[in-house]
DNA sequence: GGTATTCAAATTGGCGCCAATTTATGCGCC
DNA sequence: GGCGCATAAATTGGCGCCAATTTGAATACC
Protein backbone atom coordinates (compact mmCIF):
# COMPACT_ATOMS: atom_id res chain seq x y z
CA UNK A 1 0.00 0.00 0.00
CA UNK A 2 1.45 3.27 -0.75
CA UNK A 3 -0.41 5.51 1.64
CA UNK A 4 2.91 4.36 3.77
CA UNK A 5 5.06 5.59 2.24
CA UNK A 6 3.17 8.83 1.53
CA UNK A 7 2.92 8.83 5.41
CA UNK A 8 6.35 8.52 6.13
CA UNK A 9 7.52 10.85 3.05
CA UNK A 10 5.18 13.59 5.44
CA UNK A 11 7.03 13.00 8.82
CA UNK A 12 10.38 13.50 6.94
CA UNK A 13 9.06 16.80 5.94
CA UNK A 14 7.74 17.65 9.83
CA UNK A 15 10.67 18.97 11.40
CA UNK A 16 11.54 21.13 8.93
CA UNK A 17 8.01 22.64 9.02
CA UNK A 18 7.54 23.23 12.62
CA UNK A 19 3.99 23.13 13.23
CA UNK A 20 2.50 26.19 14.89
CA UNK A 21 0.01 24.10 17.23
CA UNK A 22 3.38 22.91 19.15
CA UNK A 23 5.26 26.22 19.29
CA UNK A 24 1.97 27.88 20.98
CA UNK A 25 1.85 24.48 23.43
CA UNK A 26 5.33 25.16 24.44
CA UNK A 27 4.83 28.56 25.20
CA UNK A 28 1.98 27.57 27.19
CA UNK A 29 4.06 24.83 29.10
CA UNK A 30 7.31 27.19 29.37
CA UNK A 31 4.74 29.41 31.33
CA UNK A 32 5.53 32.78 28.41
CA UNK A 33 1.52 32.23 27.85
CA UNK A 34 0.05 32.29 31.36
CA UNK A 35 -3.03 30.96 32.18
CA UNK A 36 -6.14 33.46 31.52
CA UNK A 37 -4.33 34.88 28.54
CA UNK A 38 -6.58 36.38 25.48
CA UNK A 39 -4.80 34.81 22.47
CA UNK A 40 -5.80 37.17 19.80
CA UNK A 41 -5.56 36.01 16.38
CA UNK A 42 -3.40 39.08 14.87
CA UNK A 43 -1.32 38.49 17.63
CA UNK A 44 -0.12 34.70 17.18
CA UNK A 45 -0.23 35.37 13.42
CA UNK A 46 2.57 38.02 14.01
CA UNK A 47 4.45 35.98 16.84
CA UNK A 48 4.76 32.98 14.83
CA UNK A 49 4.87 34.54 11.43
CA UNK A 50 2.05 32.05 9.92
CA UNK A 51 -1.29 33.15 8.29
CA UNK A 52 -4.71 33.67 10.19
CA UNK A 53 -6.55 29.97 9.31
CA UNK A 54 -2.75 28.33 10.58
CA UNK A 55 -3.57 30.04 14.05
CA UNK A 56 -6.87 29.23 13.77
CA UNK A 57 -6.11 25.31 13.01
CA UNK A 58 -3.65 25.63 15.88
CA UNK A 59 -6.34 27.19 18.29
CA UNK A 60 -9.20 24.96 17.67
CA UNK A 61 -6.44 21.90 18.12
CA UNK A 62 -5.65 23.53 21.34
CA UNK A 63 -8.99 23.93 22.49
CA UNK A 64 -9.64 19.63 22.16
CA UNK A 65 -6.32 19.10 24.32
CA UNK A 66 -8.26 21.17 26.86
CA UNK A 67 -5.10 23.50 26.93
CA UNK A 68 -7.24 26.53 25.83
CA UNK A 69 -10.79 27.50 26.14
CA UNK A 70 -13.21 29.16 23.53
CA UNK A 71 -16.31 31.33 23.68
CA UNK A 72 -18.16 32.26 20.87
CA UNK A 73 -17.78 35.56 19.41
CA UNK A 74 -15.08 36.26 22.48
CA UNK A 75 -12.17 34.53 21.46
CA UNK A 76 -9.74 31.98 22.56
CA UNK A 77 -7.79 32.16 25.99
CA UNK A 78 -5.31 29.63 28.01
CA UNK A 79 -7.09 27.75 30.16
CA UNK A 80 -6.96 29.06 33.61
CA UNK A 81 -5.44 25.87 36.00
CA UNK A 82 -7.88 24.42 37.85
CA UNK A 83 -6.83 22.74 41.52
CA UNK A 84 -9.37 19.74 41.11
CA UNK A 85 -8.96 18.60 37.63
CA UNK A 86 -4.88 18.44 38.39
CA UNK A 87 -5.66 16.01 41.63
CA UNK A 88 -7.74 13.78 39.38
CA UNK A 89 -5.28 13.60 36.36
CA UNK A 90 -2.53 12.85 38.82
CA UNK A 91 -4.85 10.52 40.20
CA UNK A 92 -5.16 8.64 36.98
CA UNK A 93 -1.92 8.55 36.40
CA UNK A 94 -0.79 7.07 39.27
CA UNK A 95 -3.56 4.78 38.60
CA UNK A 96 -2.16 4.11 35.11
CA UNK A 97 1.86 3.76 35.66
CA UNK A 98 1.65 1.64 39.43
CA UNK A 99 -0.24 -0.69 37.28
CA UNK A 100 2.29 -1.55 34.62
CA UNK A 101 4.92 -1.49 37.53
CA UNK A 102 4.76 -5.19 37.21
CA UNK A 103 4.82 -5.37 33.17
CA UNK A 104 7.90 -2.60 33.37
CA UNK A 105 9.93 -5.10 35.57
CA UNK A 106 9.43 -7.79 33.40
CA UNK A 107 10.11 -6.46 30.24
CA UNK A 108 13.37 -4.38 31.46
CA UNK A 109 16.43 -5.09 29.44
CA UNK A 110 19.64 -4.35 30.43
CA UNK A 111 19.65 -2.16 27.15
CA UNK A 112 16.25 -0.60 28.64
CA UNK A 113 17.64 0.26 32.04
CA UNK A 114 20.76 1.45 30.28
CA UNK A 115 18.71 4.21 28.33
CA UNK A 116 16.45 5.05 31.81
CA UNK A 117 19.89 5.97 33.15
CA UNK A 118 21.18 8.36 30.64
CA UNK A 119 17.94 10.12 30.23
CA UNK A 120 17.70 10.48 34.23
CA UNK A 121 21.32 11.66 34.04
CA UNK A 122 20.02 13.76 31.40
CA UNK A 123 17.34 15.33 34.09
CA UNK A 124 19.62 16.24 36.41
CA UNK A 125 22.33 17.98 34.57
CA UNK A 126 19.45 20.36 33.46
CA UNK A 127 18.61 20.96 36.62
CA UNK A 128 21.35 23.37 37.12
CA UNK A 129 22.03 24.34 33.37
CA UNK A 130 18.80 24.04 31.42
CA UNK A 131 15.66 26.01 31.55
CA UNK A 132 12.14 25.40 32.90
CA UNK A 133 10.76 23.78 29.71
CA UNK A 134 13.56 21.73 29.01
CA UNK A 135 13.66 20.23 32.24
CA UNK A 136 9.91 19.15 31.48
CA UNK A 137 10.58 17.71 27.94
CA UNK A 138 13.54 15.34 29.94
CA UNK A 139 11.10 14.29 32.69
CA UNK A 140 8.84 13.86 29.84
CA UNK A 141 11.23 11.57 27.80
CA UNK A 142 12.66 9.60 30.76
CA UNK A 143 8.60 8.79 31.67
CA UNK A 144 7.96 8.01 28.30
CA UNK A 145 10.06 5.61 28.20
CA UNK A 146 9.86 4.02 31.24
CA UNK A 147 6.02 3.38 30.23
CA UNK A 148 7.06 2.22 26.90
CA UNK A 149 9.19 -0.88 28.36
CA UNK A 150 5.33 -1.89 29.39
CA UNK A 151 5.05 -2.71 26.01
CA UNK A 152 1.65 -0.66 25.27
CA UNK A 153 1.82 1.91 22.91
CA UNK A 154 -1.16 3.44 23.33
CA UNK A 155 -0.87 4.09 27.27
CA UNK A 156 2.18 5.95 26.49
CA UNK A 157 0.39 8.19 24.13
CA UNK A 158 -2.13 8.88 26.27
CA UNK A 159 -0.48 9.68 29.58
CA UNK A 160 1.68 11.84 27.40
CA UNK A 161 -1.32 13.59 26.12
CA UNK A 162 -3.30 13.68 29.91
CA UNK A 163 0.13 15.07 31.04
CA UNK A 164 -0.21 17.82 28.83
CA UNK A 165 -4.30 18.08 30.22
CA UNK A 166 -3.35 20.31 33.53
CA UNK A 167 -0.26 21.46 33.30
CA UNK A 168 -0.34 24.71 31.93
CA UNK A 169 2.00 25.57 33.88
CA UNK A 170 4.52 22.98 34.73
CA UNK A 171 6.13 25.80 36.45
CA UNK A 172 4.27 25.88 39.59
CA UNK A 173 4.51 22.08 39.85
CA UNK A 174 7.57 21.92 40.85
CA UNK A 175 8.01 24.63 43.51
CA UNK A 176 11.46 25.05 44.68
CA UNK A 177 15.17 23.71 43.16
CA UNK A 178 14.77 21.26 46.35
CA UNK A 179 11.38 19.47 45.17
CA UNK A 180 13.31 19.16 41.24
CA UNK A 181 16.30 17.60 42.73
CA UNK A 182 13.78 15.10 44.94
CA UNK A 183 12.24 13.99 41.72
CA UNK A 184 15.57 13.33 40.00
CA UNK A 185 16.61 11.38 43.04
CA UNK A 186 13.91 9.64 42.81
CA UNK A 187 14.36 9.33 38.87
CA UNK A 188 17.27 6.68 40.05
CA UNK A 189 15.97 4.90 42.66
CA UNK A 190 12.82 3.92 40.35
CA UNK A 191 15.78 2.53 37.97
CA UNK A 192 17.55 0.48 40.80
CA UNK A 193 13.95 -0.71 41.88
CA UNK A 194 13.84 -1.63 38.27
CA UNK A 195 17.23 -3.05 38.10
CA UNK A 196 16.44 -5.40 41.31
CA UNK A 197 13.05 -6.60 39.63
CA UNK A 198 11.63 -4.85 42.99
CA UNK A 199 7.83 -4.20 41.88
CA UNK A 200 6.64 -3.34 44.88
CA UNK A 201 9.55 -1.14 45.78
CA UNK A 202 8.83 0.88 41.83
CA UNK A 203 5.01 0.75 42.57
CA UNK A 204 5.43 3.21 45.66
CA UNK A 205 8.05 5.13 44.85
CA UNK A 206 6.16 5.98 41.42
CA UNK A 207 3.16 6.64 43.58
CA UNK A 208 5.07 9.63 45.31
CA UNK A 209 6.52 10.47 42.51
CA UNK A 210 3.37 11.59 40.72
CA UNK A 211 1.95 12.66 43.74
CA UNK A 212 4.85 14.57 44.87
CA UNK A 213 4.56 13.92 48.52
CA UNK B 1 -16.75 36.67 36.28
CA UNK B 2 -18.53 37.16 32.43
CA UNK B 3 -17.26 34.04 30.68
CA UNK B 4 -18.84 31.99 32.48
CA UNK B 5 -22.00 33.73 31.31
CA UNK B 6 -21.15 33.67 27.67
CA UNK B 7 -19.89 29.80 28.12
CA UNK B 8 -23.67 28.91 29.40
CA UNK B 9 -25.22 30.88 27.16
CA UNK B 10 -23.10 28.85 24.12
CA UNK B 11 -23.81 25.24 25.38
CA UNK B 12 -26.85 26.15 25.56
CA UNK B 13 -27.16 27.03 21.77
CA UNK B 14 -25.14 23.94 20.90
CA UNK B 15 -27.56 21.32 20.46
CA UNK B 16 -29.88 23.54 17.88
CA UNK B 17 -26.83 23.86 15.69
CA UNK B 18 -25.66 20.06 15.37
CA UNK B 19 -21.79 19.52 15.22
CA UNK B 20 -20.49 18.40 11.58
CA UNK B 21 -17.74 16.59 13.38
CA UNK B 22 -20.37 14.33 15.52
CA UNK B 23 -22.40 13.71 12.50
CA UNK B 24 -19.50 12.28 10.80
CA UNK B 25 -18.46 10.30 14.28
CA UNK B 26 -21.56 8.80 14.29
CA UNK B 27 -21.33 7.53 11.02
CA UNK B 28 -18.38 5.93 11.18
CA UNK B 29 -19.63 4.51 14.45
CA UNK B 30 -22.41 3.12 13.24
CA UNK B 31 -20.21 1.76 9.98
CA UNK B 32 -21.59 3.39 7.46
CA UNK B 33 -18.15 5.22 6.77
CA UNK B 34 -16.00 1.62 7.12
CA UNK B 35 -12.39 1.65 8.05
CA UNK B 36 -10.62 2.75 5.00
CA UNK B 37 -13.03 5.15 3.14
CA UNK B 38 -11.72 7.62 1.52
CA UNK B 39 -13.50 11.12 2.86
CA UNK B 40 -13.50 13.06 0.04
CA UNK B 41 -14.48 16.63 1.13
CA UNK B 42 -16.96 17.63 -1.88
CA UNK B 43 -19.13 14.45 -0.83
CA UNK B 44 -18.98 15.29 2.70
CA UNK B 45 -20.18 18.96 2.23
CA UNK B 46 -22.79 17.53 -0.15
CA UNK B 47 -23.23 15.33 2.31
CA UNK B 48 -23.98 16.96 5.69
CA UNK B 49 -25.14 20.03 4.24
CA UNK B 50 -22.92 22.05 5.46
CA UNK B 51 -20.05 24.50 3.65
CA UNK B 52 -16.01 23.39 3.14
CA UNK B 53 -13.75 24.77 6.45
CA UNK B 54 -16.60 23.22 8.20
CA UNK B 55 -15.34 19.83 6.76
CA UNK B 56 -12.21 20.57 7.05
CA UNK B 57 -12.38 21.70 11.03
CA UNK B 58 -14.29 18.31 11.65
CA UNK B 59 -11.76 16.18 9.30
CA UNK B 60 -8.94 17.74 11.79
CA UNK B 61 -10.92 16.95 15.19
CA UNK B 62 -10.74 13.59 13.77
CA UNK B 63 -7.12 13.25 13.03
CA UNK B 64 -6.88 14.34 16.48
CA UNK B 65 -8.84 11.59 17.73
CA UNK B 66 -7.21 9.17 15.81
CA UNK B 67 -10.47 8.12 14.28
CA UNK B 68 -9.26 9.30 10.89
CA UNK B 69 -6.13 9.12 8.82
CA UNK B 70 -4.72 12.11 7.01
CA UNK B 71 -2.16 11.63 3.56
CA UNK B 72 -1.19 15.28 3.15
CA UNK B 73 -1.71 16.20 -0.62
CA UNK B 74 -4.11 12.60 -0.80
CA UNK B 75 -6.78 13.11 1.71
CA UNK B 76 -8.29 11.61 4.55
CA UNK B 77 -9.73 8.20 5.07
CA UNK B 78 -11.35 6.06 8.31
CA UNK B 79 -8.66 4.76 10.06
CA UNK B 80 -8.24 0.93 9.83
CA UNK B 81 -9.00 -1.06 12.59
CA UNK B 82 -5.82 -2.26 14.40
CA UNK B 83 -5.94 -5.11 16.32
CA UNK B 84 -2.86 -4.58 18.67
CA UNK B 85 -3.97 -1.03 19.21
CA UNK B 86 -8.06 -2.13 20.00
CA UNK B 87 -5.98 -4.88 22.43
CA UNK B 88 -3.98 -2.07 24.07
CA UNK B 89 -6.87 0.21 24.63
CA UNK B 90 -8.84 -2.76 26.07
CA UNK B 91 -5.94 -3.54 28.57
CA UNK B 92 -6.24 0.41 29.65
CA UNK B 93 -9.69 0.25 30.35
CA UNK B 94 -9.66 -3.20 32.42
CA UNK B 95 -6.69 -1.47 34.42
CA UNK B 96 -8.77 2.34 34.98
CA UNK B 97 -12.25 0.59 35.52
CA UNK B 98 -10.76 -1.43 37.68
CA UNK B 99 -8.75 0.45 40.38
CA UNK B 100 -11.97 2.37 40.78
CA UNK B 101 -14.08 -0.37 41.48
CA UNK B 102 -13.27 0.28 45.23
CA UNK B 103 -14.24 3.62 45.24
CA UNK B 104 -17.40 3.08 42.70
CA UNK B 105 -18.58 0.29 45.82
CA UNK B 106 -17.95 3.30 48.52
CA UNK B 107 -19.38 6.19 46.95
CA UNK B 108 -22.82 4.36 45.51
CA UNK B 109 -25.42 5.63 46.84
CA UNK B 110 -29.03 3.82 46.78
CA UNK B 111 -29.76 7.03 43.73
CA UNK B 112 -26.64 6.26 41.73
CA UNK B 113 -27.60 2.27 41.74
CA UNK B 114 -31.21 2.85 40.77
CA UNK B 115 -29.98 5.21 37.97
CA UNK B 116 -27.42 2.70 36.57
CA UNK B 117 -30.67 -0.29 36.74
CA UNK B 118 -32.83 2.23 34.40
CA UNK B 119 -29.53 2.16 32.51
CA UNK B 120 -28.82 -1.32 32.15
CA UNK B 121 -32.66 -1.91 31.44
CA UNK B 122 -32.52 0.65 28.44
CA UNK B 123 -29.60 -1.14 27.12
CA UNK B 124 -31.54 -4.61 27.74
CA UNK B 125 -34.31 -3.03 26.09
CA UNK B 126 -32.68 -1.34 22.48
CA UNK B 127 -31.16 -5.16 21.89
CA UNK B 128 -34.56 -6.29 21.08
CA UNK B 129 -36.02 -2.81 19.58
CA UNK B 130 -32.81 -0.62 18.86
CA UNK B 131 -30.31 0.02 16.12
CA UNK B 132 -26.67 -0.78 16.83
CA UNK B 133 -25.91 2.96 16.98
CA UNK B 134 -28.80 3.22 19.96
CA UNK B 135 -26.98 0.63 21.97
CA UNK B 136 -23.35 1.58 21.44
CA UNK B 137 -24.62 4.79 22.96
CA UNK B 138 -26.52 3.06 25.82
CA UNK B 139 -23.55 1.07 26.49
CA UNK B 140 -21.62 4.10 26.73
CA UNK B 141 -24.35 6.11 28.98
CA UNK B 142 -24.19 2.97 31.13
CA UNK B 143 -20.71 3.02 31.68
CA UNK B 144 -20.19 6.71 32.33
CA UNK B 145 -22.85 6.49 34.68
CA UNK B 146 -21.01 3.94 36.21
CA UNK B 147 -17.55 5.64 36.72
CA UNK B 148 -19.02 8.94 37.44
CA UNK B 149 -19.55 6.96 40.86
CA UNK B 150 -16.07 6.79 41.44
CA UNK B 151 -16.02 10.90 41.14
CA UNK B 152 -12.89 11.52 39.15
CA UNK B 153 -14.55 13.24 36.28
CA UNK B 154 -11.22 13.54 33.86
CA UNK B 155 -11.33 10.27 34.30
CA UNK B 156 -14.88 9.52 32.88
CA UNK B 157 -14.36 11.75 29.65
CA UNK B 158 -11.01 9.90 29.43
CA UNK B 159 -12.60 6.08 29.17
CA UNK B 160 -15.46 7.76 26.93
CA UNK B 161 -12.21 9.44 24.68
CA UNK B 162 -10.41 6.27 24.29
CA UNK B 163 -13.46 4.54 23.71
CA UNK B 164 -13.82 6.11 20.65
CA UNK B 165 -10.15 5.84 19.21
CA UNK B 166 -10.34 2.19 18.10
CA UNK B 167 -14.13 1.44 18.15
CA UNK B 168 -14.17 2.59 14.56
CA UNK B 169 -16.88 -0.16 13.94
CA UNK B 170 -18.06 -1.04 17.05
CA UNK B 171 -20.65 -3.54 15.36
CA UNK B 172 -17.59 -6.23 14.49
CA UNK B 173 -17.12 -5.44 19.00
CA UNK B 174 -20.75 -7.37 19.92
CA UNK B 175 -20.35 -10.28 17.22
CA UNK B 176 -23.58 -11.96 17.88
CA UNK B 177 -26.29 -11.15 19.38
CA UNK B 178 -26.13 -13.91 22.15
CA UNK B 179 -22.78 -11.84 23.10
CA UNK B 180 -24.94 -8.57 23.76
CA UNK B 181 -27.06 -10.07 25.79
CA UNK B 182 -24.42 -11.45 27.61
CA UNK B 183 -23.27 -7.87 28.08
CA UNK B 184 -26.48 -6.70 28.72
CA UNK B 185 -26.63 -9.52 31.97
CA UNK B 186 -22.96 -8.58 32.78
CA UNK B 187 -24.54 -5.08 33.51
CA UNK B 188 -27.29 -6.36 35.73
CA UNK B 189 -24.39 -8.25 37.77
CA UNK B 190 -22.72 -5.84 38.26
CA UNK B 191 -25.35 -3.30 39.86
CA UNK B 192 -25.77 -6.62 41.85
CA UNK B 193 -22.12 -6.61 43.22
CA UNK B 194 -22.16 -3.02 43.91
CA UNK B 195 -25.43 -3.13 46.05
CA UNK B 196 -23.87 -6.00 48.34
CA UNK B 197 -20.56 -3.97 48.01
CA UNK B 198 -18.64 -6.61 46.76
CA UNK B 199 -15.46 -5.44 45.22
CA UNK B 200 -13.89 -8.19 44.53
CA UNK B 201 -16.54 -9.40 42.64
CA UNK B 202 -16.78 -6.36 40.76
CA UNK B 203 -13.66 -5.93 39.59
CA UNK B 204 -13.64 -9.24 37.91
CA UNK B 205 -16.89 -8.70 36.42
CA UNK B 206 -15.57 -5.41 35.07
CA UNK B 207 -12.01 -7.19 33.78
CA UNK B 208 -14.08 -10.29 31.93
CA UNK B 209 -17.10 -7.45 30.63
CA UNK B 210 -14.46 -5.61 29.01
CA UNK B 211 -12.46 -8.02 27.89
CA UNK B 212 -15.20 -9.99 26.63
CA UNK B 213 -13.95 -13.24 27.79
C1' DG C 1 -21.07 63.52 39.38
C1' DG C 2 -22.66 59.06 38.07
C1' DT C 3 -25.15 56.27 34.80
C1' DA C 4 -27.29 54.96 30.51
C1' DT C 5 -26.89 55.14 25.54
C1' DT C 6 -25.04 55.41 21.18
C1' DC C 7 -21.29 55.22 17.98
C1' DA C 8 -16.72 53.68 16.40
C1' DA C 9 -12.81 50.59 16.58
C1' DA C 10 -11.29 46.00 16.92
C1' DT C 11 -11.81 41.18 16.74
C1' DT C 12 -13.85 37.05 15.46
C1' DG C 13 -15.34 33.81 12.10
C1' DG C 14 -17.66 32.38 7.78
C1' DC C 15 -17.00 31.85 2.89
C1' DG C 16 -15.14 31.36 -1.71
C1' DC C 17 -11.46 31.60 -4.94
C1' DC C 18 -7.20 29.95 -7.01
C1' DA C 19 -2.75 27.59 -7.14
C1' DA C 20 -0.34 23.09 -6.34
C1' DT C 21 -0.47 18.36 -6.32
C1' DT C 22 -2.28 14.06 -7.47
C1' DT C 23 -5.07 10.73 -10.10
C1' DA C 24 -7.36 9.05 -14.17
C1' DT C 25 -7.69 8.75 -19.11
C1' DG C 26 -6.33 8.37 -23.73
C1' DC C 27 -2.71 8.26 -26.94
C1' DG C 28 1.52 6.76 -28.96
C1' DC C 29 5.18 3.48 -28.77
C1' DC C 30 7.63 -0.84 -28.10
C1' DG D 1 -1.53 -6.53 -27.04
C1' DG D 2 0.82 -4.47 -23.11
C1' DC D 3 3.42 -0.63 -21.25
C1' DG D 4 4.91 4.10 -20.64
C1' DC D 5 4.00 8.87 -21.16
C1' DA D 6 1.64 13.19 -21.68
C1' DT D 7 -2.45 15.64 -21.03
C1' DA D 8 -6.80 16.72 -18.62
C1' DA D 9 -9.84 16.31 -14.77
C1' DA D 10 -10.43 16.28 -9.99
C1' DT D 11 -9.08 17.05 -5.35
C1' DT D 12 -6.63 19.14 -1.80
C1' DG D 13 -5.19 23.08 0.77
C1' DG D 14 -3.52 27.85 1.34
C1' DC D 15 -4.98 32.58 1.56
C1' DG D 16 -7.51 36.87 1.95
C1' DC D 17 -11.70 39.42 2.11
C1' DC D 18 -15.91 40.96 4.30
C1' DA D 19 -19.91 40.57 7.35
C1' DA D 20 -21.41 39.89 12.26
C1' DT D 21 -20.59 40.47 16.91
C1' DT D 22 -18.46 42.46 20.78
C1' DT D 23 -15.78 45.88 23.42
C1' DG D 24 -14.41 50.36 24.69
C1' DA D 25 -15.20 55.21 24.83
C1' DA D 26 -17.24 59.50 24.26
C1' DT D 27 -21.46 61.92 24.82
C1' DA D 28 -25.84 63.06 26.54
C1' DC D 29 -28.98 62.65 30.20
C1' DC D 30 -30.71 62.12 34.92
Amino acid sequence: MNSLEAEATAQAQEPQTPDVTELILQDILAGRLPPGTWLKQIDLERRYNCTRPEVRRALDRLVQKRLVEHIPNRGYHVHEQDGRRAQEVSDIRVILEVAVSDRIVANASAADIAKLRVLALRFDDLVLNGTMLELYEANLAFHRELLAIAGNQELVELVTEIRQRTSSAPVSQWRTRARIEQSGREHQQMVDAIERRDIGHLMELTRRHILQI
